[in-house]
DNA sequence: CAGTATTTTTTCGAGGCTCGAAAAAAAGAG
DNA sequence: CTCTTTTTTTCGAGCCTCGAAAAAATACTG
C-alpha cells in the first residue's frame, strides 16, 4: 500500500513541480509558475529564491525582449546549467555513442565509435562504455557541475529496475548488469533503459503538442521495436521494458524471426525480413545478420519503380504492422504514431497497407484519423530521450529532496 | 501539468490512507494503520477520532478474540455500516440486477430480472434500471446509509469517462447515457463501466494475495472480455474502457467474428465460435445470437469422452487465447490469470493448447510458471466489482475531503 | 491482591508549510 | 514628477504532522 505524506514531502512536491515547470516552460516567471502549479505566489516566491540560492535555478538577466506592458517586469528563471551534468550513453548494434549534458541540457562534450558489438562479451561491452564515459568526464571541455546520473540507451530488453540488459540483438551474451559496473566505478545513480522507451520520451519534449499523454513511438530497423505513452506515462512491462511489439504475433507459426520463434511482426516488417521477402521469397530462410541502410533504400527505390517482389515485401511489412496495431488499439484505443529509423524513409510503400489493415481491426473506426509521423533519424532521438530522463531523475529525486547545494561553484552567485 | 499540493490536499490524502486501511484489513488497530501508512501515531489518532466523529469509522466493540497480550488492547476499528450507501448495477445480456450495499459492504437488499435486452432502446434500458433502482431505494428493507453513489457494470464497450455505453452485445443501440440519466434521476454520481474490469476489481478484493499489482481476468462466455490490472491500476482504454481482448487479431482475414470483423480471438474462443466450429465446421458461418450454458457442457463432455470436432474446436480456441495472451505478454510480461465464466468449466480441454501457444511466443520463456485458475461464476463477481468501485470513490472522494458528517443519525453514538 | 511490566492510545507543545493581505519594487503613462 | 499597473517579497495566521510524555488498560508476579 502507497505510504502516507508526511509533512516534509510537501515541501519536496513542490519543490518538483516549480522545478518541473521551469524546464517544461521556456523561461517562465514566478507568476506564470504560480498559474500552472495552483500554487500561490507566496509560496512560489518562496521556494524559488531557495533554488536560486542553492545554485539550481537562475534569473535570466540577459536579453531583454522588452515587455512592452505597464507594471514591473517579470523576471524570467532558467536551470542553472552548471547545477549538475549527466551522461547520456546510447549503445546499439555495432556503435557506441556518449554525451556530458548540462544541467540546462546543452550538450558540452561528446564521443561516438564504432565497435563489432557481436563479438563482444558483457564484460568487454561494459568496458568500453566505462572508457568512454572517463575520457568524456575528464576532458577538458568538461567543466560545470559534477556528473549526477548516467543513463544508457541500449537496444534490446531490460529489467523493470533499470538495472541491466536482459537480451540483446546486438550481442549473444544476456543479463549484462551495466547498471551495478557503471555506478561502482563513477559513484553516481545509473540506469539502463531500452532505447524505443527513450525515443518516446524524446519525442515528449521535442513535440508535446503532438505527443503529450498517448502515442506510440515504432523503430523499423533490422528488428521492430516500441516506445509506449499511455495516459502520461511510460508504459512498461511489470519484468522488463516490455512494448515488445515486434514479437507480439502477427501469424501463428509464420515466418521464422530472428529470435527463434515464428509469426512474430518483426519476421515480417523488419529490415531482414523485407530483404528476405524481396529477394529470397522464403520465409524460413535464416534472418541474415546484418544489412546496411542503403540496402534498404534500394528495396524501396525498387519497389517505387515497377511492381515485383520488393513491393510486396514492402506490403507484408506494412500488413504486419497494420494488424499488430490494430491489436494493440483494441488494449488500449488508437493513438498518433512516430515511425522512427531507416524504415521511415520507406514508410509511403508501407502507409497504405498499414491503414488498409487496422481497418480489419477494431481500432479500424477511426482508421483514417490516425495520424501518422515519420523521423528516419533515430540516434538523436535515443541520446535526448537518455538525457532526458537522467536530467528529470536529478530533478525530481536529487534536487527535488533539497538539502545541500550542488553547484560547483555555488557562492560565485 | 499535475498541480501543487496544498496543505489541505495532506490531510485528505491521509484521510482517505486511513479509510482505505480499515476497508483493506479486516479490522486494524490504530497502531496497525500506522505502521501500515508509515504515519505516526499521533496522526493516526487524530485523524480516526475525527472520523469516528464524523460517522465514518466505528470502534468495533463486540467480539474479544482475547488478545492473550501484555498492555493495553488493541481496539479495532470498522466501517460504520450506516455512513453511507451504495447502489451496484449488473446488466448483462437479458439479466439485470441491482443491490443496495451498506458502507461496510453487506448487501442491504437485492433484485434480479430477466429482460429481453435484445430488443430494447437505449431509453427503455434505462428505465428498466431506473425502475429497479427506485423499487429498491423505496423498499422497507432499505434503512441505514443515504445512498451516494451508483455503480453500473455493463457488457459491452464503455466510454473512458464511465459516463455511457458505447457499444454492447445486448442491444443493437450504441451510445447509451446512463450516467447522465441515472444522476439525473437519483441526484448522486454514477458510473458506467465494462464488466470485466468490474470482475478485476473484484478478483482484487477476494483474493489480494493472487491478485495484487499484475494480473489479468479472462471472461470466457458467448463474446471474450478481458479485465486488466497492470501495475495495482485497472487498465482502460484512452477513450473507451478498452482491454478487448476479444477483438485482437488471432489469424488475419480469419474466421468471422460477432462484430463482423475477421480473424478476432473471439471469432475462435467465444461460446459461439465453439459452436460452430464443432457443429457446423464453418468459420464463416454466421454467429449465433445467444446459445445456453448447457450448450457450452454438453460440447465439453462430447469433447473429453472422444476425439472429434469438439475437441478440436475447443483446441482452437485454447489456441487463439494463447496466441492472444502471448502478444499481451510481448508488451507488458506474463501475469497470473484468472478464467471466468460458462467456458472455465471446459477449461480443461483448452489448458495445454492455450499454454503450448504461449510457449511459442515472447512470453513462452514461463510459459509453465504463469499460473492459470477458473471461477464458472461470473455474476457475483460483476456484482461485488461495482460495490467496491462505487465505495472505494465514497471513501476517496466524499469521506476523505471531510467537511459534513453524512450519517444518517450521527447524534447515535 | 497489590504492584509491576507492557502495550496502546491520547495529549501537548514544537516546528514546518502554505496562504492571504499588505507592502515593496519596478517599470510605463501622462 | 506623480500616478497606475504589474510583479515579487514580507509577515502573521492557521493547519498539519511529529516526537515525547502522559494516560489508559490489560497481563504477569510473587
Amino acid at each position: 500500500m502507497s505510504v502516507g505524506i508526511r509533512h516534509d514531502d510537501l515541501r519536496r512536491r513542490n519543490r518538483a513541480m516549480v522545478i518541473s515547470a521551469v524546464r517544461r516552460a521556456s523561461q517562465p516567471s514566478r507568476t506564470e509558475i504560480a498559474a500552472t502549479t495552483g500554487l500561490s505566489h507566496s509560496t512560489i516566491s518562496t521556494i524559488s529564491s531557495d533554488l536560486i540560492a542553492e545554485g539550481i535555478l537562475a534569473e535570466a538577466k540577459s536579453n531583454e525582449p522588452v515587455s512592452m506592458k505597464r507594471g514591473r517586469p517579470q523576471v524570467a528563471l532558467t536551470l542553472e546549467p552548471r547545477a549538475a551534468s549527466v551522461v547520456a550513453v546510447v549503445l546499439s548494434l555495432n556503435s557506441l555513442s556518449a554525451a556530458i549534458i548540462d544541467y540546462a541540457g546543452n550538450t558540452v562534450v561528446e564521443e561516438t565509435t564504432r565497435l563489432v558489438t557481436e563479438h563482444m562479451s558483457g564484460e568487454a561491452l561494459t568496458d568500453e562504455c566505462v572508457a568512454m564515459i572517463r575520457r568524456l568526464t575528464e576532458s577538458d571541455d568538461a567543466a560545470g557541475g559534477t556528473v549526477l546520473r548516467i543513463a544508457m540507451a541500449v537496444q534490446g530488453i531490460t529489467d523493470a529496475a533499470s538495472r541491466k540488459l536482459l537480451w540483446s540483438p546486438i550481442t549473444r551474451h544476456d543479463d549484462i548488469p551495466f547498471a551495478d559496473r557503471l555506478e561502482q566505478e563513477f559513484g553516481v545513480p545509473v540506469t539502463v533503459e531500452n532505447d524505443c522507451n527513450m525515443i518516446a520520451e524524446a519525442l515528449r519534449w521535442r513535440d508535446p503538442s503532438r505527443y503529450r499523454d498517448d502515442f506510440i513511438a515504432i523503430l523499423l530497423s533490422h528488428g521492430i521495436g516500441m516506445g509506449l505513452v499511455i495516459k502520461g506515462e511510460l508504459f512498461t512491462g511489470t519484468q522488463s521494458s516490455g512494448a515488445e511489439f515486434g514479437h507480439m504475433i502477427h501469424r501463428p507459426d509464420g515466418a521464422l524471426c530472428r529470435c527463434g520463434r515464428r509469426g512474430c511482426i518483426e519476421a515480417y516488417a523488419g529490415n531482414y525480413a523485407i530483404w528476405r521477402n524481396a529477394r529470397l521469397g522464403d520465409e524460413n530462410a535464416e534472418p541474415l545478420a546484418d544489412l546496411s541502410d542503403d540496402d534498404i533504400r534500394s528495396l524501396a527505390d525498387a519497389a517505387r519503380d515497377h511492381d515485383g517482389p520488393e513491393r510486396e515485401a514492402f506490403r507484408k511489412a506494412g500488413e504486419a504492422i497494420g494488424f499488430g496495431l490494430g491489436s494493440m488499439f483494441a488494449l488500449f484505443d488508437p493513438a498518433p504514431l512516430a515511425f522512427v529509423g531507416v524504415g521511415a524513409t520507406a514508410f509511403d510503400l508501407m502507409e497504405p497497407h498499414v491503414r488498409a489493415a487496422i481497418a480489419k481491426t477494431a481500432g479500424g473506426l477511426h482508421s483514417k484519423a490516425i495520424s501518422f509521423d515519420t523521423e528516419p533519424n533515430e540516434v538523436p532521438l535515443k541520446r535526448e530521450g537518455a538525457m532526458m530522463r537522467a536530467l528529470l531523475h536529478v530533478d525530481q529525486e536529487i534536487f527535488a529532496a533539497g538539502s545541500a547545494p550542488r553547484r560547483a561553484d555555488a557562492d560565485v552567485a
